[in-house]
RNA sequence: CGCGGGGAAGUGUAACAGUUGCACACGAGGCUCAUAACCUUGAAGCAGCGGGUGCGAUUCCCGCCCCCGCAACCA
């Protein structure tokens, strides 16, 4: 018997300064379908995620709230635990980084690994420093010399801190990229980073003064300083592995074979992460997923805009899999995406309701009248279109195109409403018609698992089918039709 | 000259050097098993602007305009 194939699939870890909303919530179901799918291939897979909960933000914000960091941070990392559990997502585990026992002494390790190889060294770093910001800030904040926010004169201020020697790493790192070892999805954002890597890398601060940066990893053999986020944060993906104390589990899933990514911590991931491993001596991830940002009606979603979607919300009202569905079918895998109230709903009725849902009842309906069915009265004539679109989510699926795959998904819906009508099993009562679009149905059921685990589980179900017999029974309306008022003038908004 | 992405029916999207395809919404017809759902069909785009190369460009090249990201911790 052939041995299965590990796979270890993670989420970035969100930040965990406020609650999560709709963005974190398409970067797990990206990657939950990735593990359900290839699960459902046979694969041995590994799926993580968790949280980053480190830094001066953290503390300032925890300081404000009036809590500990460790009180602010087991409050929202519990939201972002308990969002995967609302949205059905699959994953193993979930690493938090201020988690003392499984973390610290992984990210230790490795700033250790990283040490002796000469790549960690101390300079003197000096910048401008904004005691309204509590953080050292650029030119480009500056307004009139001041302090944009704060409108204060910041301050020259020296330091010493930990660089990692990245720039050391720049080339082998453009090589690797470049001849697909480390594979960035999708290739713009393999380019932008290419691009970037051109120029050479700079050496990366790697530390901070313990006495302004308490919340943090220690620095191994040094209590005066704090790890800065990358040794950090960035470790989350060995740590749940135990890499530490050189775990069965961590030898069997390193490296990951993809990250799951927003795109503003591409270069991170794409730059600093494979360095670090390059001078751990660790194998570097095989591949890098970027999806893209999710706006709110047509605009950046934002605090300050007060148009952040919470996802829990949603899924409260719609249902999880209609989230999971949106967050698949409407947002382009490989780029921004919008989310608005009617497009949301207008994919619900149109696709879930009118769709999947309706095409599951009417063929229920006029199959369950009947009873049972055996396979052997099925023909081909519907077994090419099958196989077809099975073909073309799977080269969807190797190529992360989730929309797309979902897509080739309701063309089968289509094809089999339309043999329906040309059937019309409710007047013919033609047997080889009804197993036929019983077939259908759970073909489509079956290839929906990954994406919509509830749905397709209970439509399968329903089909009822025990070897190569159906005895299929009536399902119940899957989703609702939503009706909502009109748009008019006098009423512009739902 | 910092880097990158994008401008196409009302909206959203795909492919492509050779009569622009699809989805939703809209019009007409059909059906009645189904969640007023489903099926067929129609109308609707001189592809941001200007130039170049080609027998031929939406597609390749150049310039411009507009939008949007990134520019070392916002998913």
């Amino acid at each position: 018997m052939k041995k299965p194939n590990k796979f270890y699939v993670t989420t970035s870890v969100p930040y965990v300064n406020a609650a999560p909303h709709l963005g974190f919530a398409l970067e797990l179901v990206q990657a939950d379908v990735v593990a359900r799918y290839r699960r459902s291939k046979g694969d041995d897979v590994f799926f993580s995620t968790g949280a980053d909960e480190h830094g001066a933000k953290i503390a300032k914000t925890a300081e404000a709230a009036g809590l500990s960091p460790r009180e602010l941070t087991d409050q929202n990392a519990g939201k972002f635990r308990e969002l995967a559990v609302r949205l059905n997502i699959s994953n193993d585990d979930f690493i938090r980084t201020s988690d003392e026992k499984r973390h610290f002494p992984a990210a230790q390790k490795l700033w250790r690994r990283i040490a002796e190889k000469g790549d960690i060294f101390k300079k003197e770093y000096e910048g401008l420093y904004c005691v309204g910001c509590e953080a050292f800030i650029t030119a480009k904040d500056l307004t009139d010399g001041k302090c944009a926010t704060h409108e204060k004169e910041p301050e020259k201020i020296k330091e010493e801190n930990y660089f990692f020697r990245l720039s050391k790493h720049s080339e082998e790192i453009g090589r690797r990229i470049k001849n697909g070892e480390l594979k960035i999805i999708p290739q713009t954002r393999a380019n932008e980073i290419l691009s970037l890597i051109e120029g050479g890398l700079e050496d990366v601060s790697f530390s901070r003064p313990a006495k302004d940066l308490p919340w943090g990893v220690p620095v191994p053999d040094d209590e005066s300083q704090t790890m800065y986020v990358w040794c950090d944060a960035l470790a989350n993906y060995l740590s749940v592995l135990g890499y530490a104390e050189e775990s069965e589990k961590f030898k069997k899933f390193w490296p990951a074979d993809i990250h799951c990514i927003g795109k503003d911590i591409l270069r991170f991931h794409a730059a600093i992460w494979p360095g670090m491993l390059l001078s751990a001596g660790l194998p570097l991830p095989r591949a890098i997923f970027v999806h893209g940002f999710i706006g709110a009606d047509g605009r950046k979603m934002s605090k300050s805009l007060g148009n952040v979607v919470d996802p829990f919300g949603l899924a409260e009202k719609y249902g999880v899999d209609a989230v999971r569905y949106y967050l698949l079918r409407e947002i382009p895998a490989y780029e921004d995406g919008d989310f608005s109230r009617a497009k949301f709903e207008n994919r619900y009725n149109g696709d879930l309701a009118n769709g999947l849902g309706n095409f599951a009842a009417r063929v229920l309906t006029l199959a369950a009248k009947d009873g049972k069915f055996s396979e052997k009265n099925a023909d081909e004539s519907m077994k090419e279109k099958i196989s077809e679109i099975q073909k073309t989510v799977e080269k969807k699926m190797e190529e992360y195109r989730f929309h797309e795959a979902l897509a080739a998904v309701w063309e089968l819906i289509s094809f089999g409403d339309e043999y329906v009508n040309a059937t019309k099993p409710w007047e013919t009562n033609d047997q080889k018609a009804l197993v036929n679009l019983l077939i259908i149905l759970e073909s489509v059921a079956a290839l929906l698992v990954p994406f919509l685990p509830e749905t397709a589980q209970k439509i399968i179900s329903c089909v009822g089918r025990d070897g190569e017999a159906f005895s299929p029974k009536k399902c119940g309306i899957l989703f609702p039709r939503l009706v909502t008022p009109p748009l008019t003038a006098e009423n512009p908004k739902p």
